[in-house]
DNA sequence: GTTGACATGTAATTGGTTACATGATTAG
DNA sequence: CTAATCATGTAACCAATTACATGTCAAC
């Protein structure tokens, strides 16, 4: 139940709607914890009947205006503190791997190739990001320069794996392609 | 839905129960893919309604031995080769680096210490791992060694990024500390 | 006046987790 | 005979996704 953890988060640097608070998962926690609106407005209702929130203004548009409580601080530091974070993450791209006997060799390879590139291009893409940050920008853009550079390892790290994989099937899947050959 | 494409892709090894296929998500998948039990009996009675899977004996205790059809190794192979992986991870450890301004610099930095020592413990594990596989045991143990070595590839840069993550942050409490202090 | 950004919500469905519930067979 | 393992299923609940639905305000 993470999604009301990132929400007390952002809120507790200032508060902010349900509107505004989708845009800044949009940018700055997009890759770390996703959130879709009906998830975001279903949950600021919620915190808000539990007391961990409560509405600070109203504005046009029915716009409404939330802000962290002492007990939603409270329940965001017992988080942080005290609770140690889930771990175990499903990983579609290397479930694949485990069946790649079932394509050919050079299948095989493609995958691991197009694998890389992507990786690849998603380290270029948290480059990007990296340089139209302000990095003077409060307390939130020094954690994030921390989780940017986690990304950018993740990606290199994954870009040089599948690089490597490759190769290890590419001796095999050369090997074959040789003995169909001749 | 990729619970049914790791079910499939097990059972196109070869024919097994619900029983024998929890067993061998809880050695080969739990890092990749967990399942419990209530899903994977779930998942089989769709997948055999399907006509993805039939069931080619019956055994004691009610034991019914499932087998991939012709038409499961399509929706395979059409999985591997024609569809790309998701690859939007949710990264709860990830999010919460985002909001370690609220605790205090040396709380901060024993978070992110203690993360690098669970990457350290998760790797020594896999190490254990790859000790006790029989490598020379069928295609599906080629494809894990890839996946292996891409687990601890991971958690090396998990423990090194968590460790240049806490000095970062380090210099900023070391220094706070010594204001206090003074 | 019309387009685009602002703004909020509900409903249906899917995928996954936890807990419950039951019983047969084998090995010691 | 008793404990461990084998073996299957259901029900309730939770989190997340997708689609639907509505309406306001500002700028041009």
């Amino acid at each position: 139940m993470s999604l009301r953890h990132a929400m007390l988060g952002l809120l507790a640097e200032r508060p902010a709607s349900g509107y505004d608070l989708m845009k800044r998962f949009e940018t700055s926690l997009t890759n770390v914890w996703p959130a879709t609106q009906s998830q975001v407005y279903g949950e600021l209702g919620k915190l808000a009947k539990t007391g961990l929130l409560e509405i600070v203004a109203e504005g046009p548009r029915g716009r409404k205006e939330y802000a962290i409580t002492a007990e939603g601080r409270a329940e965001l530091r017992h988080w942080l503190a005290e609770t140690r974070p889930e771990r175990s993450h499903r990983n579609e791209a290397l479930l694949r791997v485990f069946f790649l006997d079932l394509l050919t060799p050079l299948e095989a390879v493609a995958y691991l190739a197009t694998e890389a590139e992507r990786a690849a291009e998603l380290r270029a893409e948290l480059e990007q990001v990296g340089e139209k940050v302000d990095w003077d920008d409060g307390p939130l853009s020094v954690n994030g320069r921390l989780a940017l550079e986690y990304g950018l390892r993740l990606r290199a790290m994954q870009e040089e794996w599948a690089r490597w994989a490759a190769e290890q099937l590419g001796g095999a899947g050369a090997a074959e392609s040789e003995a169909g050959k001749s």
